[in-house]
RNA sequence: GGCGGGGUAGCUCAGUUGGUGAGAGCGCAGGAUUCAUAACCCUGAGGUCGACGGUUCAAGUCCGUCCCCCGCUACCA
């Protein structure tokens, strides 16, 4: 931390508010920022977490045409998913706002109005293909059109999915707008532009100045700086955003009709105004300023790795540039979490929903499954083998186990009230000594952004809790030499009373319930800015908080063990989701596509549909979308390449059975020579998933 | 293709600026114990630190080449 800092602001990237939240969000940003915020609140420090959904963008657009409604229905939906998740989850956000909030309108509107002012943006005029019908400028990715190389009629503005060949929109023949099957037209178009490289140097020298980073941080921005930074467009022909503001249009001469933000440029500001929702909220609207444009703050950005260009150059050069604001203190980005051994696929379902796993079982567990192995140097794998092994083993029989024989020791045999401390042996002192050390350390190691061994170091002393137990022997204790047991006792629960600080940024449930049944009472709350009433803070976790004839509360169990069952029933269901496509969301009529024009019967009958079984398939090298497969027709084996790397894994194909198109023209790919075609299966957002077939291999399909 | 990060015990992961016999948790094997959620505690087996080459008295730790995974970015065929 800078020397002079007063004040913490942090953020949490800003989820889209197109689906709901799953574990690699958590593991990648909120938990960590959650943990953080906590154990800051707990020593005292002033500190405000803020975050929000982000409603913007060309993906919530289309997924409201699809569905036929308005994109506020959308992001409303999946607002109001996301920020209960996140509440139950225990998330202590002191404002969780989002960026259809007028509010956020105004401050982003006044942002790009300064920035214009201080002249800092370019102006360029550019040709861009116009969808007449759907009203709306188009992104490559959104033309398609027959490929010139492979004459494949649904070619992406972009690539030819058949043929892998990159295009550009000029290059197809025919091209039609995907929203609207419209001719696209040529329209000139002008938009603001922020010019990086502007800011290079100062970049440069910012950046410099932080060699503390993480690694992974450090070396991403370098590799951008070393490439030099170009210009970006902020704005956008688009008629859902923020819209670009008339007065600074017209100054510049331009129609600022139509025209919006960019997503990526109101989306941060989204940190702007929810702190200053959250300083209304306060009843002092200037708050905000204290956070934002003082230098005696300091402001922690908590994101996942593909969000660190953002965060580390292009938000703060916007800061930079409007010049009232302070720049990050830090980004410590997490890398990424797999689940099951794979990466995470919200298209494939290959993911687990937050909103899902908290109907069935405590935050709590989720949140130190996922602590104990967040991904803070390189990849990291959940599986929900390790997560029964992480409750089972850890929360339950190390630390549940811990409390539950100290409090029924006591309740048993010293009337539920602590026993004193007297004339303490060597060992009842070093234990409490060994306390003494452990708040700063892992509070150290908390603001370094070392959670996981934040997280074992204090596991590690409840491990020392049950040796100390184990070798103090009280039960023995108890027939010969009373006081020596009563000491035991005392110290074990100290030691149960400090743990219930030391974990509550981790398990805050949790912890309520342990300080409940140790009559624990005074704990600053974690959870909130002020605590008007807190006696205990996190460092008084490194001294004895009970005194002697302490009643105690009522015990009973902190953490029930997952069965196997349980782990069964979820991976079953993670098997699942690809099959029916789950995001857990109702597939919409209206997002299924229409159906093409009829064709004749004799038309149907020359395509030669036959059940193949694939017998083996891997990646095409130097290729990420082809999957090589050899597919047995009963009369022959083929060669048959797959479009579908994207989507599917080459273990998805190996051994299924598979409709293949069996008289299509081979045609060579990367060198290699595609057979035929497997009939796969195209989910709404463009996934694919093959289609199963029965029967023998070769059999006629009609 | 370019750039960045990573590839360490059966599994999940730690390993500061190169230097005493490469670690933790889980799992496994054996032992001890009974206060406790069949929990806890002790001991042990297990690794040519992605591959190859180099620098050095000394490399998991530095340099080079290659392979694989993740991310960002680009685009020739």
């Amino acid at each position: 931390m800078k020397p002079g800092t007063k004040r913490t602001l942090v953020t949490a990237a800003l989820p889209y508010a197109n689906g709901p939240i799953h574990l690699g969000h958590l593991a990648g940003a909120y938990l960590p920022a959650d943990i953080y915020c906590r154990q800051q609140r707990l020593t005292g420090r002033d500190l405000v977490f803020v975050c929000g959904s982000d409603e913007h963008g060309v993906p919530i657009l289309l997924r409201a045409r699809k569905e036929g409604v308005d994109p506020q229905v959308i992001v409303d939906r999946y607002h109001k998913m996301i920020q209960e998740a996140f509440a139950s989850f225990g998330m202590s956000f002191d404002f969780y706002g989002r960026t259809t909030d007028p509010l956020h309108r105004e401050t982003s509107q006044d942002f790009f109005r300064v920035l214009a002012k201080k002249k800092t943006f370019t102006l360029k005029t550019d040709s861009q293909l116009y969808d007449p019908k759907a009203g709306i400028f188009l992104a490559d990715r959104f033309i398609r059109g027959t490929c010139p190389n492979c004459s494949y009629e649904e070619a992406y503005g972009d690539q030819c999915e058949k043929c892998g060949r990159s295009l550009s929109p000029d290059d197809l023949l025919n091209p039609y707008s995907a929203l609207s099957d419209a001719a696209p037209v040529v329209k000139e178009t002008t938009h603001w532009y922020l010019p990086l490289g502007h800011f290079q140097e100062r970049l440069t020298q910012w950046i410099d100045g932080h060699g503390d980073w993480k690694p992974n941080v450090l070396g991403q921005i370098q590799s951008w700086l070393t490439d030099g930074l170009g210009d970006r467009a902020v704005t956008r022909d688009l008629p859902w955003g923020v819209p670009v503001p008339q007065d600074v249009a017209e100054e510049a001469g331009v129609d600022a009709e139509g025209k919006v933000l960019y997503v990526w440029f109101d989306a941060p500001i989204g940190y702007i105004s929810a702190t200053r929702r959250w300083a209304e909220a306060q009843g002092d609207p200037e708050l905000w300023k204290q956070f934002w444009c003082s230098e005696e703050s300091q402001l922690i950005h908590f994101i996942g790795k593909d969000n660190i260009v953002f965060h580390c150059l292009i938000f703060p050069t916007m800061l930079m540039a409007h010049g009232d604001f302070i720049l990050p203190d830090n980004v410590p980005a997490n890398e990424f979490l797999n689940l099951e051994g794979e990466k995470l696929s919200t298209s494939r379902g290959w993911a687990v929903w937050l909103h899902e796993y908290l109907e069935e079982m405590p935050a709590d567990y989720l949140r130190y499954a996922l602590a104990a192995t967040f991904p803070e140097t390189r990849d990291t794998d959940f599986s929900w083998k390790d997560y029964q092994a992480r409750v089972n083993n850890e929360l339950a029989d190390t630390l549940g186990n811990l409390v539950n024989r100290t409090l029924t020791f006591a309740d048993r045999y010293f009337e539920g009230k602590v026993p004193p401390l007297s004339h303490p042996s060597s060992k009842d002192l070093g234990l409490l000594d060994r306390l003494r050390e452990i708040p700063s350390r892992v509070g150290e190691l908390l603001e370094t952004y070392k959670m996981r061994e934040a997280l074992a170091e204090i596991m590690g002393l409840a491990r020392e809790g049950n040796r100390f137990f184990n070798e103090q022997k009280p039960w023995a204790t108890r027939k010969e030499d009373l006081r020596a047991c009563g000491n035991t006792i005392h110290i074990s629960l100290q030691l149960v009373a400090s743990l219930s600080i030391l974990l509550d940024p981790f398990l805050p449930a949790s912890c309520a319930s342990l300080r409940a049944m140790l009559n624990l009472r005074g704990l600053r709350n974690s959870a909130l800015r002020e605590d008007k009433e807190a006696l205990l803070f996190w460092e008084d976790a490194g001294r004895p908080l009970l005194e002697a004839g302490h009643s105690l509360g009522q015990a009973g169990i902190l953490f029930q063990k997952v069965e196997d069952a349980y782990v069964e029933a979820q991976r079953k269901k993670l098997k699942a989701a690809p099959i029916q496509g789950g995001s857990g969301v109702q597939v919409d009529p209206n997002q299924v596509p229409e159906f093409r024009e009829l064709i004749e019967f004799e038309d149907f009958q020359k395509l030669d549909l036959r059940v193949g079984e694939v017998l083996e398939a891997e990646k095409v090298k130097k290729s990420k979308k082809l999957i090589r497969c050899l597919v047995d027709l009963g009369r022959e084996k083929r060669q048959i390449l797959a479009g579908v790397a994207e989507s599917l894994g080459p273990e998805d194909l190996i051994g299924k059975k598979v409709i293949v198109v069996a008289n299509l023209k081979a045609r060579k790919m990367l060198g290699l020579e595609s057979q035929g075609m497997i009939l796969m299966a195209e989910r709404p957002d463009g996934s694919l998933g093959p289609l199963g077939a029965e029967g023998p291999a070769g059999a006629v399909v009609r």
